[in-house]
DNA sequence: ATTGGCACTCACGGGCATGGAGTGCTAAAC
DNA sequence: GTTTAGCACTCCATGCCCGTGAGTGCCAAT
């Protein structure tokens, strides 16, 4: 295992200085830059031998022999620690972000502005994702009948999500059939938690086999056709700004076309973003988390980061909110960009409860 | 004005020839290579006078003096309409097509397929956008109150879609109030087209102003609030498959980095989408639309080609569905993909009705 | 009308020299 | 012991040259 910071004072500011300068250059950083760059009068060649060291401890590498030294993924893990939580985002932009977020109604909407927001702010991809935890409680249902076999359930958590979906069922139901079983689950099961619902209502179903009622065969039927699937992985993916994929100098120019449609293909697959973030962002942290080496679990991500949080109401987990972006990325701003919008997230969306 | 057809049928032979291998070959297409692939015995130079003509009318371009021929816009024209008509999909693709949409509920959910399926099927992007059309009739409306000042509204439309919307209120409503409000609206609208409705309604509570009673005051209410927005353009706006943009072989190798940016640019713009296919896709149409020449409003789109048509559900249009790939695409495949895409729309979303 | 022949034009790729940036090492200076 | 200057060496990027190949346009012959 490499150290997790170098030793030195001296190591540690020069480690800072080439971070800072490769990612506003994006070229690797020689020794005679970094003495002109830096005030510290320190001569190019004291330098190199500082760069030689951090180059054995593993923070730094050099594309070719003759080349200047380009930071490692330890060496950005280093620098992400070193400058966490030391800054705010500037007025500016809070105002900004908060007046993005006007108006907005549900987790769903709340989200996809998110992804187009950090897509702004950032300089890479926007991502959000909505997580149908198991813990939504129930606050109503309600049915209603659209034609012949088809009806239209609404489910509303307790959380203040909506789910509609439209139910193909094996017999035709009459209003008063369908009102007669909203009521009932309604009346018996307001603020249960969804899948503990699911399972009461599966069990009975079990029980009263024999001795079927027709309230109980109905409620049967409309939960077998996913009247209460709403807590199934509701699948809201949002992904915003891919166009900074390529339009920022901030991506290395070795993202080749063939990468570069890969990544595209990555971001598509929504299945694949939900893992990549439930992987990655646990859901009892409470901070932004940066990760970077995001090319061990997907290869084509080489030499790019993930800064997200699991996005809280209440305490309650709703989903994640991310950041896919360059390794040569403004670590500070993002960072505080996406910290602040998840504490927006909580207090808007905190009036529906 | 160019002429639409070139006169000869040598000339035409010809031009369809030169067409069908660039598309094949992304190569500008010369006399020798010509007079090798195709069979009838022609020598390079009678080619060569065949092909001066064409370029003469506006039918072939030169990249630089010494390089091969290649289509104009012109000549795409004609070679769609040349092809158009004359072929159906193959079994297989049918079959992997419709088997995309099972279990399809609503519209939103078939055009965000759509554009999956479009994405796959074509070298293009898969677009899929659905227009609240102002014909949209209602069927019924639901309220729920969901907490202080916060109501659920949902409206149901004639053709099955739902829209469901929290609304921010001026003051507390029952639920008892909000029942009463849901009973008027459906006893006395149901089946009304959308807009019409709304102007009613705002007749009403104009006319009523002096003797405001306690239902109309609560009606104006959650009008004013937006419950009955489900008209308003819903902006649901479904794109995929942007990897083919820089995956695909079939995409120019002119599109650098600057352009191909400014297009993902505009494909993440859904109000400008909207417009684009509006503005292309005339609701009247029947027939899937062709549009080459899609740089002369969006000059970013150079050399890309917009396959589209208007999506019904008996007679009414309900949205879009297109394909925008580059002019080098499989035509043949890419029209009758997305003719058959519509057709499916319409019965897959009939039974709603 | 069609064809063969011929000179001309470009784009593309390989080979080669050049310049610049950077390293590593050693020996001297502080 | 730390810092620095000097020097040889490596390697990439750039620019240039030039040969090759594909293609055109034109003209004269069939």
């Amino acid at each position: 295992m490499v150290p997790l910071a170098p030793k030195g004072l001296r190591e540690r500011e020069i480690l800072t200085a080439i971070i800072d300068t490769y990612i506003a250059t994006g070229e690797p950083v020689g020794s005679r830059t970094l003495s002109r760059t830096n005030k510290n009068g320190l001569s190019p060649a004291t330098i190199r031998n500082v760069m030689s060291d951090l180059a054995d401890s593993g923070f730094l590498d050099q594309p070719h022999t003759s080349a200047g030294r380009i930071p490692t993924a330890e060496a950005y893990r280093y620098y992400v620690e070193q400058i966490t939580g030391t800054a705010r985002l500037s007025p500016a932009d809070e105002e900004m972000i908060s007046s993005s977020f006007q108006g907005v109604g549900d987790v769903d909407e709340f989200l996809e502005r998110t992804s187009h927001v950090l897509s702004l702010v950032s300089s890479g991809v926007g991502v959000a994702v909505a997580i149908g935890g198991s813990k939504t409680t129930l606050d109503h249902v309600y049915f209603s009948r659209l034609s012949m076999q088809k009806v239209l359930a609404v489910v509303v958590t307790g959380a203040g999500v909506v789910r509609d979906r439209v139910l193909r069922l094996p017999r035709d139901f009459s209003q008063d059939e369908l009102d007669t079983a909203a009521r009932f689950i309604n009346e018996n099961f307001r603020g249960w938690a969804m899948d503990e619902l699911k399972s009461e209502i599966a069990r009975r179903i079990d029980q009263e086999r024999s001795e079927y009622d027709c309230l109980m065969e109905s409620i049967a039927q409309l939960y077998r056709g996913g009247a209460l699937a709403a807590d199934e992985p509701s699948q809201a993916v949002f992904v915003e700004g891919v166009a900074n994929l390529v339009a920022s100098e901030r991506v290395g120019s070795d993202l080749d076309k063939a990468r570069l449609g890969e990544m595209l293909r990555t971001l598509e697959e929504k299945q694949r973003l939900i893992e990549l973030l439930s992987a990655y962002l646990d859901a009892r942290q409470e901070t932004v988390r940066v990760v970077i080496g995001l090319e061990d679990t997907v290869p084509q991500m080489r030499n790019f980061v993930l800064i997200g949080v699991p996005a809280r109401v209440a305490g309650e987990v709703m989903g994640s909110l991310a950041v896919i972006g360059p390794t040569r990325m403004d670590y500070q701003h993002t960072i505080t960009a996406v910290s602040y919008i998840a504490r927006l997230f909580d207090q808007v969306l905190n009036e529906n409860a």
